[in-house]
DNA sequence: CATGTCACG
DNA sequence: ACGTACGTGACATGA
C-alpha cells in the first residue's frame, strides 16, 4: 500500500501507493515508487533499521528487490536486551522502552469482520500510522544500541548471531518443505477408519455414546459413571484424564487404553493428516512455515503455521506423517543433528573430568552413566539400567528434582534419590556447577549462555518457594538450553552463506532445533553432506567434539 | 477465549 | 501439606 521511512527520530515520511477507497487522490504506482527506492534498498552501505526485517525483505522480494544492509532489527534488540521483559511488538516496546502510546492498526481501522483493509483507510490516517512506526522504530534503535553496546557479550550476540540469521530464516521460509498431499490424505482416511472402529469399542464399554474428544464428557464417563479412581487432578480441581493418568488406569480397566489409543491417533490425524496438505501453498507447492526469533526466552527459535517443529517421529504411524515430507525427482532429503548437544554443553561448562572423557572417548554417554550410577562395568550395563541413566541426565538438563526422577521412573522417591546421589558422587565437578550457577543466578539475577546471551529470571528470589524454585529450574535448563541454541543458529549461518557462495544445488528447508534439514541434487549428495557436518561440528569449540549425525533419503523420515 | 491435551526437541 | 523437570505451538471443546 506503501512505505515509509524515517532518518531522523521525530521526523518521518509516508509514500501512499495503493489505497483506493472512492474519492482515493491520484497516487505513485508501487512500481515506480519501489524502482525509484531500489538503489538505496539493494545497496548493503546503506544500513537498515527495521522492526521484524525479515517481513520486510521478503515483501521487497517479492517486488523483485533485495533489501541489502540489513544491521538493526529493534525486535531483535529488544529479545537480545531482555528475551522475556516483555513481547517484542512494536507497540509493546513504544509502551515500555519510551511510554509512548501507538497508534493500533485496530483503532484505525476497527475489529472483526467490519475491519477495513489497509487500503480502505484514509491516506491521512494511514499516513500517520505508517509514519509513526518508522519513527517509533528509529527511537526504539536508539534507546536500545547505546545500551546493548554498553554490554560487548549482547552486542556480540545481536551482532554476530540474530542478525545475520535474518536472511537465512528469510530463505529457509521462502524454500519451504516439499510435501506429498495424497500420501497425507490416504493415511487420514486409513486413520478416520481406525478412529471409528475405536470410538465403536468405547460406546460399547461405556453403555452409551459420547464424544470422546470432550474431556469433560469423558471425565463423566470414566470418574461418575464407572467410577473410576482420581489419580490427579487438572490445575482446576476436576479430575484429570491426562495420558499418564489413563496409563496408569488401564491396567486395571478396559476404556482407558481404547481413549488411548483413539487420542493418539485423533491428533495424528487432526493436526497432521488433515491440516498439512491445506497449508500447501498454492503458487508454490510446498509449505512455507514462518520462524519466529523473538519468541523462545532461551534463545531457541520456534516454528508456527504451521508449526514443522512438532512433526510426530515417536511412533510408527508418525513416522508415516514424516515420510510425506519428501524431495522432489532428482534431490534428496539430508537431515543432519547434533548428538547430545545440551550434555555436551554440560560437559563443558561442567568441567567434569568423567563426563568430558564420556564424551572425548565416543562413548554411549547414557550406558557410560549407567555403568558409574549403577557401579558396574561398561558391558554390564542393562537396557534397564540405561533407560534408567537416560532419564537421569535429560533431567539434570531439567534441573529435576527425586520428585520429578522418580514419577518419569515410576520408582519410589527415595531410590531416586539415591540414583542422584550416587549421580553426584560420580560427577562431582556437575554438583559443583549446578550450585554455582544456582548461587549466581541469585546474586546477579540472570543466567547467560556460552556466548553471553542472557536470560533474566524475574522470580529467583521470589517469596514464594514455588516460583523460587521454578527460577532456579529455569537457570540450570537456560545456559544449556540456550547454548544448543546459539550454536546451531552460528551453523545455519555458516552453511546457508557457504551455500550461496557456492555453486551447489543444495538448500536449507527446516530446522529443529538441533537438527538441519536440506534439499539437495542428488548428483552432490556427498559433497553437500561433508561440507553440512564440518560447518555444524565447528560452530564453536567445545571442550568436548560436537558430534554430527547426518542421514540421507528421498523423505524425512528416511533420512534419519 | 480459557482449558485440557499432546506433538516435538 | 503442597507442588515439583526445561522450552514451544496447535487442536477440540465449550462457555
Amino acid at each position: 500500500m506503501g512505505v515509509s521511512f524515517a532518518v531522523e527520530a521525530g521526523k518521518a515520511a509516508y509514500i501512499p501507493s495503493g489505497h483506493d477507497y472512492m474519492g482515493a487522490p491520484e497516487q505513485l504506482p508501487i512500481e515506480w515508487v519501489l524502482q525509484e527506492l531500489k538503489s538505496i534498498l539493494e545497496d548493503a552501505d546503506k544500513i537498515k533499521i527495521g522492526q521484524n526485517l525479515k517481513y520486510d525483505r521478503s515483501v521487497l522480494l517479492n517486488y523483485g528487490i533485495e533489501l541489502r544492509g540489513i544491521k538493526f532489527d529493534t525486535m531483535l534488540e529488544s529479545y537480545v536486551w531482555n528475551s522475556i521483559g516483555s513481547r517484542h511488538n512494536m507497540d509493546a516496546l513504544a509502551q515500555n522502552y519510551l511510554d509512548y502510546k501507538t497508534v493500533t492498526f485496530e483503532e484505525l481501522a476497527g475489529k472483526g469482520v467490519k475491519q477495513l483493509a489497509f487500503n480502505q483507510l484514509k491516506i491521512e490516517d494511514a499516513g500517520h500510522y505508517a509514519a509513526e512506526d518508522a519513527d517509533i522504530t528509529l527511537r526504539l534503535h536508539e534507546f536500545f544500541w547505546p545500551q546493548l553496546e554498553n554490554i560487548p557479550s549482547l552486542k556480540k550476540v545481536l551482532e554476530t548471531i540474530e542478525m545475520p540469521l535474518v536472511p537465512v530464516l528469510s530463505h529457509i521460509e521462502r524454500n519451504g518443505a516439499l510435501v506429498d498431499a495424497n500420501l497425507l490424505g490416504k493415511h487420514s482416511i486409513e486413520l478416520g477408519d481406525r478412529l471409528t472402529q475405536l470410538e465403536r469399542k468405547a460406546y460399547e464399554i461405556a453403555g452409551k455414546e459420547f464424544n470422546l474428544s470432550s474431556p469433560k464428557q469423558l471425565g463423566v464417563i470414566l470418574f461418575e459413571q464407572q467410577k473410576l479412581p482420581i489419580i490427579k487432578k487438572t490445575p482446576t480441581g476436576t479430575p484429570s484424564t491426562a495420558e499418564e493418568v489413563l496409563q496408569e488406569l488401564a491396567l486395571d480397566y478396559p476404556l482407558p487404553k481404547v481413549l488411548m489409543e483413539y487420542r493418539g491417533l485423533a491428533k495424528l490425524k487432526s493436526t497432521y493428516t488433515d491440516k498439512l496438505p491445506l497449508e500447501i501453498n498454492k503458487r508454490t507447492g510446498r509449505i512455507h512455515t514462518s520462524y519466529h526469533q523473538a519468541v523462545a526466552a532461551t534463545g531457541r527459535l520456534s516454528s508456527q503455521d504451521p508449526n514443522l517443529q512438532n512433526i510426530p517421529i515417536k511412533s510408527e504411524e508418525g513416522r508415516r506423517i514424516r515420510q510425506a515430507f519428501i524431495a522432489p525427482q532428482g534431490y534428496t532429503l539430508i537431515a543432519a543433528d547434533y548428538s547430545q548437544i545440551e550434555l555436551r554443553i554440560m560437559a563443558h561448562l561442567s568441567d567434569d573430568p568423567s563426563l568430558l572423557t564420556a564424551f572425548e572417548l565416543g562413548l554411549d554417554v547414557h550406558r557410560a552413566t549407567a555403568a558409574e550410577v549403577f557401579g558396574v562395568n561398561l558391558d554390564s550395563v542393562t537396557s534397564e539400567m540405561r533407560r534408567s541413566a537416560k532419564a537421569i541426565n535429560f533431567g539434570l538438563i531439567y534441573g529435576m528434582s527425586a520428585f520429578g526422577l522418580a514419577k518419569q521412573l515410576r520408582i519410589g522417591r527415595n531410590e531416586a534419590q539415591q540414583y542422584i546421589d550416587r549421580y553426584f558422587e560420580r560427577y562431582p565437578g556437575v554438583q559443583r556447577y549446578m550450585n554455582e550457577t544456582r548461587a549466581l543466578a541469585h546474586e546477579q539475577g540472570f543466567v547467560e549462555t556460552i556466548f553471553g546471551r542472557r536470560l533474566y529470571l524475574p522470580d529467583i528470589n521470589a517469596k514464594n518457594k514455588n516460583l523460587q524454585m521454578g527460577a532456579e529450574r529455569t537457570a540450570i535448563n537456560a545456559p544449556m538450553q540456550g547454548t544448543a541454541a546459539d550454536i546451531i543458529k552460528l551453523a545455519m549461518i555458516g552453511v546457508d552463506n557457504w551455500l550461496l557462495g557456492s555453486n551447489l544445488d543444495a538448500k536449507l528447508i527446516m530446522q529443529v532445533h538441533d537438527e538441519l534439514v536440506l534439499e539437495v541434487a542428488e548428483s552432490e549428495v556427498e559433497q553437500v553432506r561433508t561440507g553440512v557436518i564440518a560447518r555444524m561440528s565447528a560452530a564453536a569449540q567445545l571442550k568436548v567434539p560436537l558430534l554430527v549425525e547426518a542421514g540421507t533419503g528421498k523423505n524425512w523420515d528416511e533420512a534419519h
